[in-house]
DNA sequence: ACGCTAACCGAAACCGGTTTCGGTGCACAA
DNA sequence: TTGTGCACCGAAACCGGTTTCGGTTAGCGT
């Protein structure tokens, strides 16, 4: 039908009205008859006018647009819940018309970078960072900005600006707790590089849940690694080569944990029954792991709606810290979670054939 | 440090000059003497100055900004791809300075509103649209709207606008000669509904991979189902409980391909072994599932630089048809797929453990 | 009949840039 | 010395909207 966009112009030409007039028709100023205002309706959707929202925007000073810069983590499959986070930002967002942009930088400085352009050259209102370094330059920069934004995560420091966050700490103990109940006393952690705040979070559950439970905290049952399945399978390895090696093992994450269950496996041992293994993010390809991976499930596009609503509410004059929510991970149990596996040699491996 | 954006405005007043010279002066017009330009050049990021995009794109009639539509399908792992996506795009886009706007709807009808908002009010130079469908109304619109789009994917009546595409049909017809090669013979294919292109290249190279191989095409062994991993296991279920089963099964897509890994091991079958099974995506999840799932990969971050260039290219105005790029997928070996299964009934399984 | 007020719309300014068009001042040639 | 031309910058118009401010007109009371 139709194809070049009619301007308020036009439309304010084809009524016979100037084009301020029409404007504050469309608006619901008061200063406008019910009868133009109802002609200037009927005209605008006949035409199919649509404000030019980068004008509209320039003149409210305000470009009702969200940023979100996309975490930059290697190659690994490290991103799987980003696309509903950015399904659940979407909708909260879209309940005012406002946009949804996404950026993603090739390196740390390139990030700050883009985080000097999105903000001062007025294209975004808001922006949402992911996974938080425990030492932010991106916070620091956006605070000396004064600049809103809202936290998926949060840091040490993080009583002066918006976050939501899952209780990665709890998780953990959650899951310590757990294999306890289940007989474990040997209980490993598999983690990724401390500078990410939710890896040091996910750590001190840890260590916190082994206390609880009266176990001491072995140094030798901590393995840091590259964030990636790979990592994960390498610290296993090298947890499963100690003298006395753990029976159970907590993930920072489920990619991480995937590669645990590769590590072994590698070695003939059954995950869940020999060693068991819990992750974390509630991935659903776990469903599909070998065998289903147990984990601490969240929800991300809820995670998503909430970042939108917070950060909105936050350009609209709200104080950060107002907004401050903790969401608590649930345990999601498939089969890499089993009792203690006792006695017999670990070499002897069950025949049972593990069916889905 | 600084807080609010500096605008052209405050720049000239501090310059002594006005504000189109200043304007002029840092977009490198040759009316301005060397020695100003320079001068204002250093002020200007001294200040940290930023051209207001929405004023800049305002004036020069181009939002600069191009419009990614999510895929809207229903709740399954079908969107591990699109970070991926997003992040070739993002690249490309990144090059000249363009951003990335990420759209989602709710309902198709609620698509095509989207549509309408976004090419109509300015926003966006151009759109990029995922999975399209037999016969697509986002893309008639949009024909029709004469408005700048990208295919990811492409159509029957292909001819006339820009895509990017994994030749799927290619890609079952290697899939069904390597499975004949292996000594299949009863090959079936598990399909998402036909509304998808997609679906319906895939099942075409499926029926050509048949023929062309001397094997007739039994209707039995051709299993539409929800575009999910459900759909997936209930899928392959009715294969399984065919009077003469397959022996092989092709997968519109590794997410139904783990579906049907968790029907065939129900079974106490063990897939690569008593039933092969090829998925098409090249998720990196497959190198995870149970057993690693052999797949038709294909670089997506590849696809979206790409559907990113050519988009930018069309909006300078080159032919939509001068870009049409057919990328050829990779079957990538993993361990679902082994030699015809023959002789010993079904039931014996095979006791050793599976090694990744 | 007059004034006052309220209803309604147009004029003008602005948001922050870009781009075209003129006009000044200087160097240079005649 | 006087034109001529060029280098350089400012004035003005524009992109497509919003918002404040004035000015008519009509309706009302008196």
């Amino acid at each position: 039908m139709s194809n070049k966009p009619v301007s308020l112009k036009v439309l304010a030409a084809h009524l016979g009205l100037t084009v301020p007039t029409v404007s504050r028709a469309l608006n619901g100023y008061a200063d406008i008859s019910p009868a133009t205002r109802e002609r200037v309706r009927r005209a605008a959707d006949e035409l199919g006018y649509r404000p030019n929202q980068n004008a509209r925007r320039l003149s409210i000073g305000n470009p009702e647009t969200v940023g979100y810069l996309m975490p930059r983590i290697g190659q690994s499959i490290a991103q799987p819940f980003v696309a509903q986070l950015l399904q659940g930002l979407g909708e909260a967002l879209g309940k005012r018309h406002w946009d949804l942009l996404v950026s993603h930088a090739e390196s740390a400085s390139d990030e700050l970078a883009q985080i000097e352009k999105l903000t001062r050259s007025g294209r975004v209102s808001g922006l949402v960072i992911s996974r938080p370094l425990r030492n932010d330059p991106r916070l620091q920069l956006l605070q000396d900005l004064k600049f809103p934004f809202v936290v998926h995560g949060r840091t040490g420091s993080s009583t002066d600006y918006a976050w939501y966050d899952v209780d990665g700490e709890d998780a953990f103990v959650t899951s310590v707790n757990h294999l306890v109940g289940l007989g474990h006393s040997r209980i490993a952690f598999v983690g990724s590089p401390l500078q990410f705040q939710f890896a040091q979070d996910r750590l001190i559950g840890y260590e916190r849940g082994m206390v609880v439970n009266g176990l001491t905290v072995d140094k030798d049952l901590i393995q840091i690694a590259e964030f990636s399945d790979d990592g994960g399978e390498a610290a296993t390895n090298i947890l499963l080569d100690l003298p006395q090696p753990p029976t159970a093992i907590v993930c920072v994450s489920d990619t991480m944990a995937l590669g645990a269950l590769a590590a072994i496996r590698g070695r003939g041992l059954r995950p869940g029954v020999h060693v068991s293994v819990i992750g974390y993010d509630g991935l659903q390809f776990g469903n599909h792991s070998n065998p289903p991976l147990t984990t601490m499930a969240q929800p991300q596009a809820h995670a998503g709606r909430r970042l939108g609503d917070m950060l909105m509410a936050i350009i609209d004059g709200d104080k950060p810290s107002k907004h401050q929510e903790l969401q608590r991970a649930q345990l999601l149990r498939r089969m890499t979670d089993g009792p203690m596996h006792t006695a017999a040699d670990q070499k002897l491996v069950s025949t049972r054939e593990e069916t889905t």
